[in-house]
RNA sequence: GCCUUGGUGGUGGAAUUGGUAGACACGCAGGACUUAAAAUCCUGUGGUCAGAAAUGGCCGUGCGGGUUCAAGUCCCGCCCGAGGUACCA
């Protein structure tokens, strides 16, 4: 028996799995004859749903890669490794007790057999895992380097991180009055002499202002319900991005990373980089830098001046009125006592808006004049100061000048409380009637000296006028804020840090790990300190006393975003990477992965793997060179519909009578969509009606006086576990429905059928997601077809960076694909035959087509059509019934990346020893694809008139072709000269008479 | 609103970047084999009109214009979907 039948597949994988791992394959180490290759997959958080079809797309993409890579003959680092702290873990083990790193073992195992029978070719070897105490030894490790750095914006072009040392040395000689740094907004300056004479505590205090690990007192993202804090990026619409719980802003005291710092340099570095567009553009937006310039504005009959940032200095003729955030410092001093009670009465209410409501308030104007006015620093025109809840405290100086007539929010604070509009901006084709201005374009009017300029010209005019009136400077902005990096979890790094006299203090190198304490309960305790304050006697002995561990840990993101080194140099005790592993593997030359990670983990590894570059850890800048997003693989979920009828009951006092004899108040039906469909818009048909008049006849029997609630009544739609449904008629397999956990999760009393005695389920496409029933495993997809059926189908579905809806509408096609290509090698009776007869021009032709176009595809990623290039070669040997060894080899070969196990299987049958990741990928000949004639179309005036032949030995010459084409084209257009002839060589001709 | 993407048969999707639109696959229809079914193989398959047929004409890549000998592809103006983001001055 050696056909390619399900059993037989069975086999092979089976055969080559066990033989890759018994051989270590794919190990590899450092090999300086070889070029080097680094493809890596972000790894997955082992989650215990398992792995669905949606995972592999990608690990599939970069396995083909790497194959044909290897084949290449390049040294390629592939591994794999598992982002293994995480919040799901800890949920659980807070619901059951069971330790987060026994489930995330168990986990891990899931996805590691999942994985092994797809048949990557990932060095197993080389594994990661991020809650490894040998892994976060080097996490904890960083942080300490970053602790013990600082930015100074002196080095290099754009800064760098450096020793601290440095800045301490700078303080003493100097104060902070040379030190060009990033560091806090309130840092106050000082002497060298008022910095000798701080204590350990004040020199700490000062030294948090500049470290890029720091302590600080930071408005924070509070989720009550997790218990934590939050980064900005895990909070979507002021919900947590997990569970959607809500949000709150709070002041704590927190790790954060300085990571604004980086701002520009890793805006900068997007250009050098191969990336997405979205992803590089949302990072671009995530950074926000804003060009423009901060000046000062007079506070009419006081003695203070107010700073504003604007990017639009050229409006500044355009100012009506001045807007200043409810928090600004300002608002209680120059307020007017005949507006005070309604300001202090307007801060109060803004306040207690919550940053919910404000977002989904957006449109709505507020604010309230202070009865001040500022002096318009250009044409002395005085301004009236105005408070609204539109300016942010956090942004810029907390203070805006107003230009409605080209800026919509102050154009729709001006329409409301009725203040004046000047236009500024002519011929752009705009109306400032109304609120359609664009206000890039036009020049300038109304404007003084600036009238007449280009609006982009006006504004480095003006920036010099306020650098020459010595008012104020130009000044970027950006928009991204320092990194909170603490959270209150268990299942998390602890921090390196003990405190001693509410110092925070560092460990000593030679103790890292600080390993993660074994605790009764993962809970915060119940006076809300995080779970690491229940472990007993966790405490860092220092010098003979016992001093307090940082109780928060590292945020999900502080494992990846270094994890790519540790690949290259995974077992390492002595440092997180050598210096030779990270000079040979460098950076990874292409990351697959998905958008979703765009402003978190995308951005933080940047961040780090400069300033671990800063420090002189490693050489590279960026950390991936060549990025590609693949999309979602989306679940079609299926739908039952709840109906539960509402009852409203006269004789209340009958009810515990009615119950103990055994009425039941509430029943919950599944009703066919339909009837569902109709009832949701109140309109009962039959069969609700028969069913609401059947519950409440039945508890009519129970002696209740009952009529129908309609607001209680309830119709709700839930997802149905996908199994239980037919994929092609939607019919609920009932029988097996009943008996599942979902069932009786859900209570459900009565399943109505519809006219044909079955229930129909309703479909969606969702996001794949346990909480959607909707997943599918790929385990079925491999015992019913084969590994190499499942990748090459993954990879048929469409483009890699398309999301779309999963689907094995098409799968027979490629496993018919797979069986013919068994069969070219085998006879009727399953005896594996090749002839070794040569190979016609014909038969070399679809071999070389085929080399080109896969190499084409998988340089260009296309693999969707690689795959249909392979079902051609293959409809064509099949026509020629080759089966020449010649031609088969090389094919095999280029297969092989598609289709491990049945191509290592074909390989040995062909005669070789070795594995076919031994081989060579065969070399292109063009010199096959060249047809002895082609046959190009004629067109005169745009039609085509004519087929014209050009012989093979023709010189490739365009003149020689004009001659012949003009030739015919003259015989054949009844003698008439053609005007002009196009020839485009190796295409179309032309001809205009 | 803004940014980024897309829009092609019944379906998933091709189209060498301006050169015969619909590759390849699914589905469907017809045929062969079979007592029958499954499996397998062959043929057809964008729409429409003419023809008994081979075949030929016209229309067709979200909509409306434009550039070009030639547009799915480039330009201008709209419509719709997906993802991101939002009082960021």
């Amino acid at each position: 028996m050696a056909e390619y039948t399900k059993d037989e597949i069975k086999n092979i994988e089976k055969k080559w799995q066990d033989e890759w791992e018994r051989s270590q394959l794919y190990h590899v180490e450092i090999d300086p004859t070889k070029p080097k290759y680094y493809v890596l997959d972000m790894f997955p958080y082992p989650s215990g749903a398992g792995l669905h079809v949606g995972h592999p797309l990608g690990y599939i993409a970069s396995d083909i890669v790497a194959r044909y890579k290897r084949l290449k003959g390049f040294n390629v680092l592939h591994p794999m490794g598992f982002d293994s702290f995480g919040l799901p873990a800890e949920q659980y083990a807070i619901q059951t007790g069971q330790h987060p790193a026994v489930t995330t073992a168990k986990n891990i195992e899931t996805y590691k057999r999942q994985l092994r029978q797809i048949g990557f070719s990932f060095d197993w070897a080389r594994e990661v895992q991020t809650s490894d105490p040998d892994f976060y030894k080097w996490t904890q490790w960083i942080f300490m380097q970053l602790f013990n750095a600082w930015y100074n914006k002196d080095i290099g072009e754009g800064g760098a991180a450096e020793s601290i040392d440095t800045l301490i040395q700078m303080f003493e000689q100097n104060g902070n009055q040379k030190v060009n740094a990033v560091c806090d907004e309130d840092a106050i300056s000082f002497t060298a002499t008022e910095w000798k004479a701080c204590d350990e505590k004040g020199k700490e205090n000062i030294l948090q202002k500049y470290r890029i690990a720091y302590l600080s007192e930071t408005m924070v993202n509070w989720c009550a319900a997790l218990g934590t804090v939050l980064s900005n990026d895990e909070v979507k619409d002021g919900v947590s991005e997990r569970g959607g719980h809500p949000v709150e802003r709070l002041k704590m005291w927190q790790w954060s990373m300085r990571i604004s710092a980086y701002a520009e340099r890793l805006l900068k570095g997007l250009n050098t980089i191969d990336w997405p567009e979205p992803v590089k553009e949302m990072q671009r937006n995530w950074i926000g830098k804003s060009v423009g310039c901060e000046l000062d504005f007079k506070v009419a009959d006081f003695d203070e001046t107010i700073k504003v940032f604007t990017t639009r200095i050229d409006t500044i003729y355009g100012v009506t009125f001045m807007v200043l955030a409810p928090e600004h410092e300002l608002v209680n001093k120059i307020t007017t006592e005949a507006q005070r009670e309604e300001v202090e009465k307007y801060i109060d209410v803004a306040k207690n808006r919550s940053e919910r409501e404000r977002m989904s308030e957006v449109k709505r104007v507020s604010g309230i004049f202070t009865g001040a006015y500022v002096i318009n620093p250009f044409n002395n025109e005085r301004v009236p100061i105005w408070i609204a809840d539109y300016v942010l405290a956090g942004y810029g100086t907390g203070a805006v000048m107003a230009v409605p007539s080209s800026d919509t929010r102050d154009y729709a604070f001006a329409k409301h409380f009725s203040l004046s509009i000047i236009d500024v901006l002519e011929g752009s084709n705009s109306d400032i009637t109304k609120d359609n201005f664009d206000p890039k374009s036009g020049t300038m009017i109304n404007s003084g000296s600036l009238n007449g300029m280009l609006w982009s010209d006006a504004i480095e005019k003006a920036l010099d006028k306020v650098e020459e009136l010595g008012i104020g400077k130009r000044k970027i902005n950006y928009r991204i804020r320092d990194a909170i990096f603490g959270r209150q979890r268990y299942w998390g790094e602890p921090f390196p840090v003990y405190y001693k006299d509410g110092l925070p203090h560092l460990v000593d190198e030679d103790d890292l790990p600080i390993t993660l304490p074994e605790i009764d309960e993962y809970k915060p305790t119940e006076s809300g300190e995080p779970p690491l304050a229940r472990a007993k006697g966790w405490s860092y002995n220092h010098k003979g006393a016992a001093h307090p561990f940082e109780l928060t840990t590292m945020p999900g993101w502080a494992g990846s975003s270094w994890y790519w080194f540790r690949y290259m140099d995974p077992k390492n005790e002595d440092a997180f990477c050598s210096k030779e592993a990270e000079s040979y593997w460098q950076d990874v030359d292409l990351y697959i992965g998905g958008s979703e990670h765009a402003t978190g983990h995308l951005l933080y590894s940047r961040f780090w793997c400069k300033a671990l570059k800063d420090l002189g850890f490693v050489k590279e800048e960026e950390p991936f060179k060549k990025m590609i997003n693949q999309g979602h693989i989306q679940g079609v979920s299926a739908f039952a519909y709840g109906f539960g009828v509402g009852v409203k009951v006269e004789n209340p006092e009958a009810i515990t009578q009615a119950i103990k004899s055994g009425a039941k108040l509430l029943k919950k039906h599944i009703i066919p969509k339909q009837s569902f469909d109709r009832a949701v818009k109140g309109e009962y048909d039959s069969l609700v009606k028969k069913i609401i008049d059947a519950r409440l006849a039945d508890l009519g029997a129970y002696g209740l006086q009952v009529s129908l609630n309609k607001e209680l009544t309830t119709f709700l739609p839930f997802n149905i576990d996908v199994d239980f449904v037919n994929p092609t008629t939607n019919e609920l397999d009932i029988s097996e429905f009943e008996k599942s956990h979902r069932y009786f999760g859900l209570g459900i009393d009565e399943i109505v059928l519809d006219e044909n005695n079955k229930y129909i389920c309703g479909r969606e496409v969702e996001k794949m997601s346990k909480s959607k029933y909707n997943i599918v495993n790929p385990d079925d997809i491999v015992s019913n077809y084969g590994a190499d059926t499942l990748r090459m189908y993954e990879m048929f579905l469409g483009p890699l960076e398309l999301s779309k809806p999963w689907n094995t509408n098409g799968i027979d096609g490629v496993y018919k694909f797979l069986r013919k290509f068994w069969n070219l090698f085998h006879d009727s009776t399953g005896t594996f035959i090749v002839s070794d007869a040569e190979a016609t021009k014909e038969e070399l032709k679809a071999l070389h087509k085929t080399i080109r176009k896969v190499e084409d595809d998988i340089s260009k990623f296309s693999f969707n059509t690689s795959v249909s290039e392979f079902m051609i070669c293959v409809n064509e040997l099949m026509a020629l019934k080759c089966n020449k060894q010649s031609i088969l080899e090389p094919l095999v070969v280029v297969l092989s990346p598609y289709a491990p196990h049945i191509t290592e299987e074909l390989w040995e049958k062909l005669g070789h020893s070795n594995s076919v990741h031994f081989a060579t990928f065969p070399k292109f000949e063009e010199k096959y694809l060249i047809e002895s004639s082609f046959e190009y179309p004629i067109s005169i005036n745009g039609k085509v008139r004519a087929k014209m032949n050009f012989a093979l030995d023709m010189p490739n010459d365009d003149i020689e072709k004009l001659v012949v084409a003009s030739e015919i084209v003259q015989k054949w257009s009844e003698g008439k000269e053609p005007k002009k002839v196009i020839v485009v060589p190796g295409r179309i001709v032309n001809v205009v008479l």
